[in-house]
DNA sequence: GCGATTTCTGTGAACGTGCACAGAATGGGG
DNA sequence: CCCCATTCTGTGCACGTTCACAGAAATCGC
């Protein structure tokens, strides 16, 4: 059995103008809620609307308007962020609540590869969305450059590296780092070191200068390890470098939680007890801090005020407000559990 | 420091067509790549877009065009779900894969709140999209009902149990739970028991079906606990139950992971260990499975391929295909670890 | 009873595109 | 040289709104 979609078409504001005897001007004021509609034209023109089951074409609306009343939401490099980072979602949805209250319509575009990247400039350029909220833009990113040229009111959460001075909300990851480190030495702890994780971008540079502004002058180089990604695997072989090169190591700040779970894995098979022998701490407070045995001692992302944050950045812009260059700097709690 | 967004008007393709001494038309027929185009008409006017920096307005074109290239990809319940449930990420980006390769645009909108649902449903009645892809629609959810009245190409992944006869892509419970539980007695078990869960929705008498498949004429009532949820705490009880009814139980299979994992619980507080006096199988191959200790033997949802069939089916819409009615289902490859 | 308001309604233009159609060039063939 | 087919180009209309404006109707003060 099959079944033919009949694309019956839609009603417009002419077809309700007629049906209730009126014109279209006036239909207009109804569906808008504007004054100077009579009692009897307003009930008529209600019930013609309910008969003819009219809805206004957005289109033809932002067409004339100059605007969507939408904002986008582009969410690049998904397939590690959707199914590994719980922030994303937490992100999107403070995002939304924000715009919600606004009321502006969150459009989450998902770039996933080369294709989607063209197709979604071409999306955005199409005046289907007023503003963007970009997540984890590379650098040089070609979205990032349809975007500025539109003119586009734009936010970033997080920020490349090369886009200073375009509107961002973001944590201090550097201050956030030595904050946990601080914390982390004044459980007594006498050689602290760090799986120092993707240098290449800000995040993992700060999160290094973070923990070296916290050692001060005990900072010492043949405690951190350095591994190229925010990954599992990765902090498996940085605790591994560093117990091989420092034995005594008895903290470790890991730059985010994953690498710090790897780090504990590598810590059960060289035989140290964690938080006995040694103190571990992680970045994120991602699921991982909550699954690793014992639970990860972390930051906490502020991830839906992140969203938020980013969304009030647009909505300024859309209300012609003057916007604070140089981005938010979001507060990043510290979790405290039992790995440290 | 402060910046005031400059909105600067965007060129239109009458300004292209002044810019290169054409007419509108012969600029609509570079722009859409339509042959009949000179040489050095095609020339001038690839000189004037990129000069005054033209990009079409979709809103223009999809006013005339009546269709707006893109299709919404909806998420209802996404605290838990995005948070939670990371087969919701894989679903997305099926979809987003297979909208992608027919050069549609996959809109994804979060309803979060009865104002989300209103706000959506305008959207969605706006003609910003084609069609839609409805991710777990409660029963007699009003966006159903805005989508059903719009004649909208829809297709739900899941489906509400009201709705059969609109197109969808599931998997086939009671295959899969009957493949599953052929499985558990192939390694040896003599006292096959069941903790049934939700058996008022139509996946949870499903699996219920397929084990009383599996099991044919040893088939025994007395092995079969019904809980109301697919829930950790329901896994708990029914496992108990069991226990109580039949000691001699030795395999078990749980309505869903979470439900094995509470089963795993009680088995534990009774003494028995799992897999060596009793097997234990779940259903989701969710993060559970991989949590508990021992690892979950589970049916994996082959979540992208549930985005990427429902993306297929309204692209068949779009296409003014047929559409099978009643739904796809999707294979379920078993997912072998400890438990069992 | 009449002008001055206030309230209400209708009309035409615009938004930026695609498309059908008409018409202008071009190029051959007779 | 003319006719016809082919290739190319321009024009007007339609899509469904909003908005400014003009004009009609009601209300009011004197």
């Amino acid at each position: 059995m099959v079944s033919v979609p009949a694309r019956r078409k839609r009603a417009t504001i002419h077809d309700v103008a007629v049906e209730a005897g009126v014109s279209r001007g006036t239909v207009s004021r109804v569906v808008n809620d504007e004054p100077y509609v009579s009692a009897s034209a307003r009930a008529a023109i209600e019930a013609a609307i309910e008969k003819v089951g009219y809805v206004p074409n957005n289109a033809a609306r932002s067409l004339v308007m100059q605007r969507s009343q939408a904002v986008g939401f582009i969410v690049h490099e998904p397939h590690s962020l959707f199914l590994e980072d719980p922030n994303i979602g937490e992100i999107l949805l403070g995002a939304n609540t924000a715009l919600s209250d606004a009321d502006y319509q969150m459009v989450c575009l998902i770039i996933d590869s080369e294709r989607d990247t063209a197709r979604v400039a071409r999306y955005l350029s199409g005046g289907f969305v007023d503003g963007v909220i970009i997540v984890s833009a590379r650098q040089h990113d070609p979205i990032t450059r349809v975007v500025e040229k539109l003119g586009l009111p734009t936010a970033f959460v997080g920020h490349p590296p090369d886009l200073r001075d375009l509107p961002f909300v973001g944590i201090d990851n550097r201050r956030s780092a030595r904050d946990l480190t601080e914390r982390l030495l004044a459980t007594g702890r006498q050689r602290v070191g760090m799986i120092a994780a993707a240098l290449d971008r800000d995040s993992g540079a700060d999160r290094l200068a973070g923990f070296t502004d916290a050692l001060g002058e005990r900072f010492d180089p043949a405690l951190v390890a350095s591994v190229p990604l925010y990954a599992y695997a990765a902090g498996v072989e940085g605790m591994r470098e560093l117990l091989h090169r420092s034995p005594d190591i008895d903290g470790v700040f890991a730059a985010s939680d994953a690498v710090a779970a790897g780090a504990l894995e590598a810590l059960r098979d060289a035989g140290r007890s964690v938080p006995g022998d040694v103190g571990v701490v992680g970045f994120d407070d991602s699921a991982w801090a909550r699954r690793t045995q014992p639970p990860l001692s972390t930051v906490h992302q502020p991830a839906s005020g992140l969203g938020a944050g980013a969304a009030e950045l647009v909505l300024q812009q859309l209300r012609g407000e003057a916007t604070p260059v140089g981005g938010l700097l979001l507060h990043t709690p510290i979790v405290w559990r039992a790995s440290a």
